[in-house]
Parts: C-alpha cells; sequence; structure tokens
DNA sequence: TTTGTAATCGCAATCAATTGCAGTAACTTA
DNA sequence: TAAGTTACTGCAATTGATTGCGATTACAAA
C-alpha cells in the first residue's frame, strides 16, 4: 500500500480527502517503519498547526478499518505503518530494547489450523504482536523483576 | 494458586498484609473466571467503603507481579484471575460475545520452539489472549465492518 | 461558478489508568 | 506492650485516548 494507493481507496469508499488526513497519510509513509501517535501528532502539528490530536486518533482509526495502516501495539501503546501490500507480516517486539523485527505469517498458520479444526474458533492473526526478548538482549545481562522491599 | 498461598507469597517476600490486598484477594479468589477491573472495585468499596480505585490498581499489579493473579487482556481492558497452579493456560476470547475459552499451552509450545530456533527470539508466551471469533458467533449472521457511507 | 449538505474538524469534556504526596497504619524491635 | 520506621493508602492531579457538539469545509449537483 503507497500514498497513492492509500488515496484511491478513500476515494473510491467515499471519504473525503481533508488536508489532516493527506498530512498524517504522508507522515506514515514518509516514517521508516512503524511510529507512535505522538510522534505522528508532532510531525503534523509542525506541517499544519491547527492540527489536533483528537483528529489524528480518528484519521487512524479510519485508515487502520479501511487497511490503510497497519496497527501495532509496542509495549503499552499502538504504533502504525503503511500496510505491507504482500499480505502483511507480524512483529516480535523486544521488550527490553523495544526493537520490532517482521515475521512471516506463514509461521502463523499452522497454529490457526489447529484451532480452528479442534475448537472452530478462528483467531485473528493478521496483524499480531508477539512480545518478548531478542537474540542481542537475552545475551546481555538479564534485567530484575518484581524486586521485594 | 488459592488464598492461603498468596498470603504466604506477600508475607515471605515481605508485603505487608492490609485489608485492601486481602479483600482484593479475595474478590479475585472468589469470583468466577477472569474480572474487569471495575467489577473488582465495585466489589471491593462494598465491602470496605474508603477503597480507591488507585489502590485496587497498585494492588493488582503487584499481585500480578508476583505471580498470584494472571493479567487478561479482553478487548481492550484488562481482567485478572488467580494465576493457575498447573503452569497457567492461555485464552480465547471471542470479539463478538466476549466469551473466553481456555487453551492448553501445549498447543503453543513448536510455536515458541519455532520462534527461538530460527530467531533466537524467546517469545513471553505465558499468558496470552487470542482475538478471534468463537465456533458460536461464526455460525450466527456475520457483522458489518467498516461501513462507508 | 455558486449553492446545499453532510462529512469532518477543533475544542472541550470525559473516561480509564497512573502517579506524586502527605497522612496513616502494619509490622519490627525493644 | 509501647514506640519507631517506612510501606502503604487516599486524595487529587495528570496522562493517553476517546467522544459530543457546534462550526467548518470538501464535494456534488445545479
Amino acid at each position: 500500500m503507497d500514498h497513492e494507493q492509500a488515496v484511491a481507496v478513500l476515494r473510491d469508499k467515499g471519504y473525503r480527502l481533508t488536508p489532516q488526513r493527506l498530512i498524517v497519510l504522508s507522515i506514515v509513509a514518509g516514517g521508516a517503519g512503524h511510529m507512535g501517535v505522538d510522534e505522528i501528532f508532532q510531525s503534523a502539528k509542525t506541517a499544519y498547526p491547527y492540527m489536533d490530536v483528537a483528529t489524528v486518533y480518528r484519521t487512524l482509526h479510519l485508515f487502520r478499518n479501511l487497511g490503510v495502516v497497519t496497527e501495532v501495539a509496542i509495549g503499552d501503546r499502538l504504533h502504525y505503518e503503511l500496510t505491507d501490500p504482500l499480505g502483511g507480516h507480524h512483529h516480535m517486539v523486544c521488550r527490553m530494547c523495544d526493537g520490532a523485527f517482521n515475521l512471516s505469517p506463514h509461521y502463523l498458520e499452522e497454529f490457526r489450523n489447529t484451532l480452528s479444526k479442534e475448537f472452530g474458533f478462528e483467531p485473528d492473526l493478521e496483524h499480531f504482536a508477539i512480545s518478548g526478548v531478542c537474540a542481542g538482549c537475552r545475551d546481555s545481562k538479564p534485567k530484575q523483576e518484581s524486586p521485594a522491599p
């Protein structure tokens, strides 16, 4: 999904092409990888000083529902990136360094089949962020957890 | 993990046994399955009118860090339940009826091994809620998504 | 180009969750 | 049992995210 395709989707579905939407779109399209909401908002405000956070949230949710952007949970915050046209990928997010690594959907297909066959449960595995510890951080010194006073 | 064990954990680690903590513990222990924060708070307030919602959050976070309770994301809200002593289970949460179904960890072991071997990534799969549609709702009429105006 | 209208925006209010702080009370030690 | 220490609580303020509402404006139709 690139900038032009996204504009076409908005047009086709009858949504208006407002400057606010085009600005948010170009920021997400121009960013390298997923961006946090505040990051997007700050950038948008310099381009268009009247921009409001509420508009950024509403725009991102619209884009997400249209499949234009993909929502990724990094820690407890949501990040957004242009949807991968090749069918999407998942993310492995390191909880120590916050680094994100792409994961091919192929690794989850077997899991999906199992759930569907065994339980009749159809999981939402389109955009999936798996928390964990990456190879680099695993080899560094471990972080302490839940210290007693 | 039952009520007594939880109290022992608090004692051992040097945390104080306050009435607020005991109330929250007994509510979560007495509830059937996972409970929402407000549900816990309302129940606690009747037992102890001065109870503050901040205390409920702090207590639940403490219990979670100590492994006394397990945190489960249902929709966009967090729910809590006593930690399963048999090594835990995962949840399949239906996004249509909000029903939650337990899933044995065995179904995720293969996935964990793959990520570890292929990428050196150690995923956090201890307590995992997988969103999707359950068998019952799948057979009902489908819900519309992202309507165009 | 001008006009009509509903989609959209900015603002302010709201909600769930978290945090700073000063008073309180659970536990320890004598 | 009484006194001291400090973990803990309640309150209020704050933060991130969402929503209601009147004003604005993108787009369609004349």
